[in-house]
DNA sequence: CGGGCCTTTGAACACCTTCAATCTTCGTGG
DNA sequence: CCACGAAGATTGAAGGTGTTCAAAGGCCCG
């Protein structure tokens, strides 16, 4: 629209930053062109491959970063080795834990990956000094919220059948956001992995994953590539009225 | 110390403010004394019997609170009537979801209660203007959050009695701040309120309690009154390493 | 002292898990 | 291009943990 003004603009911003889709959504949103300049000198993006894990459980704590491609996952594990994916982040989802030396999960690419790591002092001097970044950290704090407490219910109270719709429809929403009856999707995640997101085993995800087939309320390919007809029956059968 | 001053500063801050615990830990200590009067003039003191609903799920949302004193349970219901409780919460904690527009839970005194009600306005103008306010209210997110994962370990890969288990371990950090040994509380929920936060039946949290009972790990008194022994058994039996 | 509610206890059952075998998919190398 | 092997996924049968249904016991308050 403005091509001139967008262009001077641009001129300010850094150029790795230029096609970066974080600046939109993500954290890079809330700071002034001559904050991205400073903090893309102490910044870098990094390439992780499914299966990889970045941040280990107790680890202590020297960078944040930005998911800028690919889905992360945060799990923790007992200490006889049983686990529970406590959540999934997608781009552009901030990654860290303000304010807390170490953190309490462990992160995993579940796909293979691209996040722009920052030095942690860099951003909490910026978030001491630029309000609107403190208020965007903490609305995403505030959405994380929501959807763990969410999840406690899906965990606590919902059937095996109900979880693995539960789910589907997760991934379906971050997959076509406006998709109002047919969805398709690649699962970001092993049969493994959605077990130790539901609190189930893989034999139980296997078996209802079979049986929404049949019922016809999901078509799977390959394993891993699944469509759903009509957004209405998955979630529906997700108990969510 | 300096009794002159904090005479003084006494004498800036509102009379019901005064004697508040929540000025210390709570939202109102991020508040200037001018905030403070201000805000007093639009807030209201609140008793809540316990089981009195105050806030309900899908309900919109006018005010935010303070919980004075008790303890207030946070959750979900399901449509055909299935619950979940998915946080608890004690003094001196804010209550409310801010920023948006209603509530996605349902917030019901556990027990005898009291709360400081604030108008939505009044506390949303003032975090807008108060960058130490919404600091200290990303903070208790954060704190939340870390709490409603914690649980979501709990719920979804703990058996039966380590649920038990860290409930009353739960309560018990609640209790006795920091206590080694042993620990002496009263219980602010029903079985069935424990049921609801553990995603178990009232049955089995029955059977759980009084198999800890006869192992030796706690005793109970009148259904609600326990005494922990030894608080290392009880988080060793909680599956917390 | 009686009534109601909450809690405990018991027995049968169901759902999910465990253990085991087979099948599919995919990458690797011949 | 196909064959092979490993990893992941599915399916089956048996077993266990927690649920459901039912009854009895205990606590609190009139």
């Amino acid at each position: 629209m403005d091509t001139l003004s967008s262009r001077i603009q641009n001129g300010d911003v850094p150029a790795v930053c230029r096609s970066c889709e974080a600046r939109h959504g993500g954290v890079c949103s809330a700071l002034t062109p001559a904050q991205l300049v400073e903090l893309s000198k102490h910044s870098s993006r990094r390439t992780i491959d499914a299966g990889t894990e970045f941040i280990g459980q107790g680890e202590s704590i020297s960078s944040y970063s930005n998911i800028l491609k690919g889905v992360v996952k945060l799990s923790k594990v007992m200490a006889d080795g049983r686990q529970q994916i406590v959540g999934l982040q997608f781009a552009p989802d901030f990654m860290g834990r303000p304010f807390l030396g170490e953190s309490r999960m462990a992160a995993e690419a579940a796909i293979d990956t691209e996040i722009c790591v920052f030095p942690r002092r860099a951003i909490e001097r910026l978030i001491a000094e630029t309000p609107g970044l403190e208020h965007l950290l903490h609305s995403q704090a505030l959405k994380e919220l929501d959807e763990a407490r969410d999840w406690m219910l899906t965990l606590g109270r919902k059937t095996a059948q109900e979880k693995v719709a539960s789910f589907l429809a997760l991934i379906a929403s971050h997959s076509d956001p406006e998709a109002e009856e047919k969805s398709m999707f690649e699962l970001p995640l092993s049969r493994a992995d959605i077990a130790d997101f539901l609190g189930l085993t893989i034999e139980t995800v296997s078996r209802q994953m079979t049986k929404l087939r049949k019922e016809g309320i999901i078509q799977i390919e390959n394993n891993r590539h699944v469509t759903v007809p009509d957004l209405g029956r998955l979630v529906a059968a997700a108990g969510n009225d």
